[in-house]
DNA sequence: TGAGAATCTGACCAAACGGTCAAATGGGAG
DNA sequence: CTCCCATTTGACCGTTTGGTCAGATTCTCA
């Protein structure tokens, strides 16, 4: 599925700065949106040597996508089923949170994808990130059962988690354009969601 | 802004046409993804025939987008500030989630639009919609300070709302990917968003 | 240093795109 | 029926886009 690592020297750095430079552009205007002459622009080489890197626009989209499923997934793999329960949600929550804050462009390149169907990641979601999830949610659900938290649907409190901390980097504008200028999004959305799952999820 | 409004029976219909059409094509490509060809295949039209009754492609874009404000705020707009307290928001999130589940196609319109910076509805956002979200959020706060409900930032809390709920619109693929064939996600969510927000906003 | 491979580029191409226009067709009021 | 305006269309245009290619340049290593 992948191409060939990098051999020498100019090749790795030159993947690498195509690859930023997409990241760039492929998030802010989506792939229909986005031209190589963009990103060739905003790499700083021109359209036919992108394209002696990568055989075409497209490839340059599906490596950025499958190159960041891994670290997307990262902080859902580090959930320790042997945990506190309620410490270990809102840990994720938090972690969940700053990649937003940290990876906004990331983050948009994925809803980007999946907002329009996922044609090229349906199958990444399919297999590895379902079968994270189920696992994970077993954990979860073990400690519902358990009473060690409160009774929710494990698969839909990672919905929930997922939606409630990606929406500060897909819809930051619509965020920022509400809370007026003044405000720090991302420490005022860790106060309320830190505290917001914590009462959702601790025992009576 | 908008146009004068349709005149003869024609172009009542064709515009409604148009406008359905073009919901299908826009929310399923985003604005830069579709084309006008789909959209005058989707609605029968040629392409002249379009721009015979809308000036350009970004003019449908728009048109569809400002008529559809309304309708998304419409379920805010219903808060009662006079209700029980987390009767009211719970009814919200019930209300929001059947938009999502009943119109996925203008979610993801706006979730396409938003993702990408909102070049076309920013003044909305910053306008009427801050205002509206401002004075619910102002009743919240009220409720929270009366010791009705929890103490959550509103404005946070609203923004979870419409996190959770729309993302059932939004990420369907990745809902439905992850969950499996057997499950209906709607029904799912409803029970737990619920249970959720019930148990995040009722006092000890 | 020199030869061969790796890297880079300007010029170019075919297709797709948003949009125009003159002319053809259709509907409806008198 | 007729005339006029609304509607519809095929043909066309200039631009943008993803991608190609032959040749120039640079790098690497014996």
């Amino acid at each position: 599925m992948t191409e060939p690592a990098p051999k020498t020297r100019i090749q790795k750095k030159n993947t690498g700065v195509i690859l930023e430079a997409a990241l760039d552009v492929f998030s802010q205007h989506g792939f229909r949106g986005a031209t190589l002459d963009q990103i060739a622009q905003a790499s700083g080489l021109s359209k036919p040597n992108l394209l002696y890197y990568f055989p075409s626009k497209e490839a340059i989209h599906i490596s950025l996508l499958s190159g960041l499923m891994d670290t997307w997934l990262d902080p859902l793999r580090r959930l320790d089923p042997g945990g506190d329960p309620v410490d270990e949600i809102v840990g994720y929550v938090r972690l969940k949170l700053r990649m937003a804050r940290d990876y906004p462009r990331e983050s948009r390149l994925f809803a980007n994808e999946i907002v329009q169907g996922a044609p090229r990641i349906l199958d990444q979601i399919e297999g590895p990130l379902k079968a994270l999830v189920d696992e994970k949610a077993a954990v979860i659900g073990g400690w519902a059962e358990a009473g060690r938290i409160a009774p929710h649907d494990p698969h839909h409190l990672i919905f929930s988690i997922w939606a409630t901390t990606q929406h500060y980097a897909d819809f930051d504008v619509q965020v920022r354009g509400i809370l007026g200028g003044g405000a720090d999004p991302f420490s005022e959305a860790e106060a309320f969601l830190t505290g917001f799952y914590r009462r959702a999820l601790e025992p009576r």
